[in-house]
DNA sequence: GTTTGTGCAAAAATTTTGCAGGCAC
DNA sequence: GTGCCTGCAAAATTTTTGCACAAAC
């Protein structure tokens, strides 16, 4: 599978862009972290590598990827003001979130089609995409939850 | 069904707040609008009945109101900044948002609550909040779409 | 009278943009 | 060399806060 660095490569060599290091770095380490990170955070992760690389770029390139259908952007429930960002992934999928660690897990049910397809017919609507969130604690959460 | 002024005013009385003309006139005003208004909308409607009211008062109101859990606030995909509030209803409740005109239309399904059992029973772990966003074109923005 | 609430203006927080210089091709 | 890209600082946008005054009990 192609990962985030090959697909920028690609549509940058297509419109005359440049892979530069920068972005080589917010792609890679952006497709390293699995938890949906803020820019913040992505760019304290980034200055890990390159003291110098600004929060600029960050959103910049951010904001490229979007734009090209590489990237998403997302607020869950109770972030208040950042974005979180993460790669787009070849099939749709969707997320349950930890409310205590604020770990993130990523699935996908057929049930969420037929959802959309009831709606669409009771409503006489065109549903285009889909997004589901779930919300409560993770295994281990809700183990040391039950201890306490 | 008690309102959002009826609600809002027993937490008021049992916390020794007050049931001010403004918060009244929010309420009010939020309730009758359907369309999950940002704060600056709300504003501006708000304005047609007062001219004095500020934006931190909305602001504050619709906090107060966020914290008590008789209002929600959330942003959809492709709502950059701005946040969106609108009361609680008694029952959970999903989103439809058509991506031409912007209307939102509420729906539930049981199958929601089928997608996060099975979820559960997969990851071991505990869900304890939904939500479902489905975007697409309402029935009249997809029949004025074939046309064209 | 005391406490709570409001408007205003200023601050805080997040994201975007203009510009001068730097780097990739 | 040309033109895209970056860092910096400043702007823009949304939301919160401090404070003095006003309103409700």
């Amino acid at each position: 599978m192609a990962t985030l660095v090959q697909n920028a490569r690609k549509r940058l060599r297509s419109q005359g862009g440049r892979m530069t290091g920068q972005r080589w770095l917010i792609c890679e380490t952006l497709e390293s972290m699995s938890g949906h990170p803020t820019a913040e955070e992505l760019f304290e992760q980034v200055q890990v590598h390159d003291r110098s690389l600004s929060l600029s770029t960050v959103y910049r390139t951010l904001r490229w990827l979007e734009a090209e259908g590489l990237v998403s952007s997302r607020r869950f429930d109770g972030d208040q003001r950042q974005e979180r960002f993460d790669p787009v992934h070849p099939s749709e999928h969707h997320h349950f979130l930890c409310t205590v660690c604020k770990s993130v897990i990523e699935f996908d049910s057929p049930l969420i089609d037929q959802i959309s397809e009831d709606f669409e017919e009771l409503e006489g609507v065109l549903v285009q995409c889909r997004s589901v969130e779930l919300y409560g604690l993770c295994r281990q959460c809700r183990a040391s939850e039950n201890k306490s």
